[in-house]
DNA sequence: GATGAAATGTTATATTATAACAACATCCCC
DNA sequence: GGGGATGTTGTTATAATATAACATTTCATC
């Protein structure tokens, strides 16, 4: 498993943005659906919320857990797992099992499959919304018997920017 | 993440097949692959390939280890990590990242995806081998200019039985 | 047989993740 | 508001997974 190089670029799909308010945006989508359920989304957990959407790449838990401690709070680390679990969950952030890290879910309203596409050289992540992609997935997986629901599938591969860099 | 319980029925999708044979015909293609690419699958190589088409569902390092062991030989984790590097790079072995374990690969010959059902609560894994959902990927990946190698996509679901079972 | 490259052995340690239990908070019922 | 059930967080220890670094051996080739 290639380790991910310490986060120079981030968000490299997106290009500028404003990113505050992108956070923003998570945050108050994460609160409302949580109301909605009747769960809870305490304070620890939507700070974890958003200092996974403040890397916007993917960050380990222990990434996490630095940042979290740079703040303010002595965590260790099963406060940040269990938080991560509990935004995993709720589909409000995905686990991205290449990387053993973590990013947040753009479109946490319902059940869906989000696909990444992850650069096995530099760890960069973009995301696709590929329709006849997920459908395929669906379908797939209906035949097989199985039932998928908020998941993320991910397909490493190597990036335009690392393809040229190894094609010099 | 789930953990991987005690595997008590190997390879579900199959039914009942002759594991040997399948076993020794998983080898036999390596070999004359590894020949045919000039590169050496040397005893402990082939013994750790062996051990994994012998699990016949996902098995992690350390349970390769731990076969080894018993078979003889005294290895230390970075021996079979470096076995199975070699056997991923050579597209004969799958790592699958949901679990941390690896799985022999049925069809070595040429890069390509291989597609895997994971159940997050029994484990099983199934192999796909969907023509559109394959080409869905290289499209999509390509629009993102992305290059996908021999690599593996992971879905991770709920099996029928699971399904079953929670629904009690 | 000498030589260089590749593979393996060996020891130590890094990184990721969870178990187990204590302490505290919140909610609901009365 | 007390009291108990439940859920959340704190805390300590440790398990599980993976790699770094360097010594030794093996192998192909000359």
């Amino acid at each position: 498993m290639p380790k991910l190089p310490p986060s120079s670029k981030s968000h490299p799909q997106h290009g500028k943005h404003d990113h505050r308010a992108c956070i923003a945006r998570a945050v108050a989508k994460a609160e409302a659906l949580c109301r909605d359920r009747g769960v809870r989304l305490t304070e620890l957990r939507r700070r974890v919320l958003e200092l996974v959407w403040r890397a916007h790449e993917p960050i380990g838990a222990y990434g996490v857990l630095e940042l979290l401690r740079a703040e303010n709070s002595s965590a260790a680390p099963p406060t940040v797992y269990r938080a991560l679990d509990f935004l995993v969950e709720q589909g409000l952030v995905h686990r991205v099992e290449s990387r053993n890290a973590y990013i947040g879910c753009i479109r946490p309203e319902k059940p869906h499959v989000c696909q990444y596409l992850v650069c096995r050289t530099c760890g960069t992540t973009a995301e696709l919304n590929d329709a006849r992609l997920a459908s395929a997935i669906t379908r797939s997986a209906a035949a097989a018997g199985f039932e998928v629901g908020t998941q993320a599938i991910e397909v490493v591969g190597l990036c335009d920017q690392c393809r040229d860099t190894a094609a010099k």
